[in-house]
RNA sequence: GACCCGUUCGUCUAGCGGUUAGGACACCGCCCUUUCACGGCAGUAACACGGGUUCGAUUCCCGUACGGGUCGCCA
């Protein structure tokens, strides 16, 4: 057992500091840079429970209330969600609302709702609690000023002119060990003193940050690149509270279509926006965790079991990633084509109220779904395939109905439908599409040309589902009544 | 501007010195088909550039270019 930890140890980053030692040194943890053994190597369940007695994971996702949950936010909590999940660990929700202006309910709410809806559910943080709390940074002022006060004892802090407090920042070259990008060193430079706490007596992100991550025992952080650099400057905190930091692990960025940074007003920024657009949720969880860090597998489906059984911080890439709303609207389409009708329905349902569709149920029988199932990529897409067949007030497409026209008088084909139809023996799909074959022999036409004008005349679409379908879901009276109403 | 990170098909990626450079989305064609889809099959398409190191570089090193990030009393 003994000899598969240390082994462990040595194919990726040591754990913790060694012997006891809580003190970080620059230079500790030599990472071979451009190097594979400095990736996270775990795998074995087996291995990774026995480590994770020794040094339980603990890792957080700090947002800030914007009043969104941006995807990028939300695939950096996936990742520390599944890196606890996969190491057993501990994933805790911390809220940096030290900005007051941004923190309103709202705010607080959506992020809330994005993860909740993604399924990332948290251990310790708002609305649950934890050992380690509270978990909004608007509650943790008493703490922030104990740190403020060592500092101050330690002559480490002043009040400038502006009656801000600073912090006497050694700027010192800091060599970051980082999981993901290999070991990078910030030479030392001169920077005014950080800022610690404004005059209004709130305090800074850089500081919360790194109190909050002590007090709450966070072994790794894992976070966008862009706090890459100013990692230097929280080290530089971690030495003056005499606290091992933890090891640090900068994820890439995501970017728009046009390569620039993902931000707030981007189309597709917000989690939000696929929960309403109908996105299978599953599929968003599957897409954001397969952007930015690959399992090495020639496949593209993985359930969350999936996912957290393979997460490591070495199958991350290191260069950016575009989001990409084809791949992500193909892979939710997947999921929806193979679920079953009834949770299908539970979902569908919902949606299609919110969207004003006045429906039921019993209007969404298993073979209806079975079929929708396969036509839709999201949900929004199943509300005009639905409209004609759960209701009487329908769109119409003007285009597909002026074809219609153009080709020949529908008239005479509906009304021969209308009767073919009228004698059929039971309104099921095999008597009705006989049905239709006899009015096409009696006419002296093909059954293509019947069924396109049937179609118009019953949906107002030139797409949809299969028109015997539509027939069964319309039942006898609907669809014989818009046959002969068709004008 | 300074400092950091990065660079394989349009996009997401596999690849960790010797491969016909693989998969997926998108795209194109064919098949299936009453429509729209689904599905199946096939195809177009990539190692940013220049130097090294090496018998041999997509893989290692150094430059250049390009992209991104950080340099806030925003987080």
């Amino acid at each position: 057992m003994w000899a598969m930890i240390e082994k462990l140890r040595v194919s990726s980053v040591p754990m913790m500091a060694k012997g006891g030692d809580t003190r970080w040194r620059m230079g500790a943890w030599q990472i071979p840079r451009g190097t594979a053994s400095h990736r996270w190597t775990v795998e074995s369940s087996e291995v990774v429970r026995m480590v994770n007695a020794m040094s339980p994971v603990r890792v957080r996702f700090a947002p800030s209330p914007t009043g969104m949950l941006h995807v990028g936010g939300a695939r950096t909590a996936l990742f520390n969600w599944l890196f606890a999940r996969h190491h057993q660990g501990t994933f805790i929700l911390r809220v940096e609302d030290t900005d007051d202006q941004r923190n309103t309910p709202e705010a607080n709410e959506a992020i809330f709702s994005g993860l909740t809806w993604l399924g990332l559910d948290w251990d310790e943080g708002p609305n649950r609690g934890g050992p380690r709390g509270p978990y909004r940074q608007s509650e943790r002022t008493a703490i922030y000023e104990g740190y403020l006060a060592k500092l101050q004892a330690a002559d480490l802090a002043y009040t400038d002119a502006d009656g801000s407090v600073r912090f006497r920042c050694p700027n010192t070259t800091r060599a970051i060990p980082d999981l993901i990008c290999g070991e990078t060193v910030f030479a030392g430079r001169t920077e005014p003193d950080m800022t610690v706490r404004r005059a209004n007596g709130s305090f800074i992100f850089h500081f919360v940050n790194v109190v909050d991550d002590i007090e709450m025992g966070v072994t790794h952080v894992i976070r966008g690149e862009d706090h890459l650099p100013n990692t230097p400057r929280h080290l530089d905190l971690y030495e003056a509270f005499g606290v091992t930091p933890p090891h640090f692990a900068h994820i890439p960025l995501i970017l728009n279509a046009n390569g620039s940074k993902m931000s707030k007003r981007d189309e597709g920024a917000s989690v939000a926006e696929y929960q309403s657009a109908g996105y299978h949720p599953e599929a968003v969880l599957n897409y954001l965790a397969l952007l930015g860090w690959s399992p090495k597998e020639d496949r593209e489906l993985f359930c969350r079991e999936d996912l957290i059984a393979r997460f490591t911080l070495g199958g991350i890439t290191r260069g950016n990633a575009m989001f990409n709303l084809d791949k992500c609207g193909w892979l939710s389409g997947q999921y929806f084509h193979v679920m079953e009708p009834a949770p299908f329905r539970d979902m569908l349902l919902p949606y299609l109220t919110a969207a004003g569709l006045q429906t039921t149920a019993d209007a969404l029988p298993d073979s209806l779904l079975l079929e929708l199932r396969t036509k839709v990529r999201m949900l929004s897409e199943a509300v005009p395939l639905l409209a004609a067949l759960v209701q009487d007030d329908f769109p119409v497409d003007a285009a597909a109905v002026a074809k219609l026209r153009s080709q020949s008088d529908p008239k005479p084909l509906l009304d021969a439908l209308a009767t073919a139809f009228a004698g059929v023996g039971t309104w099921q799909a095999a008597d009705l599409d006989a049905a239709i074959g006899r009015a096409a022999e009696g006419l002296g036409i093909k059954k293509g040309a019947l069924m396109f004008p049937c179609r118009i005349a019953l949906t107002g679409q030139s797409g949809g589902f299969g028109l015997t379908t539509i027939l069964e879901q319309l039942g006898r009276e609907r669809a014989l009544d818009r046959l002969t109403r068709f004008s």
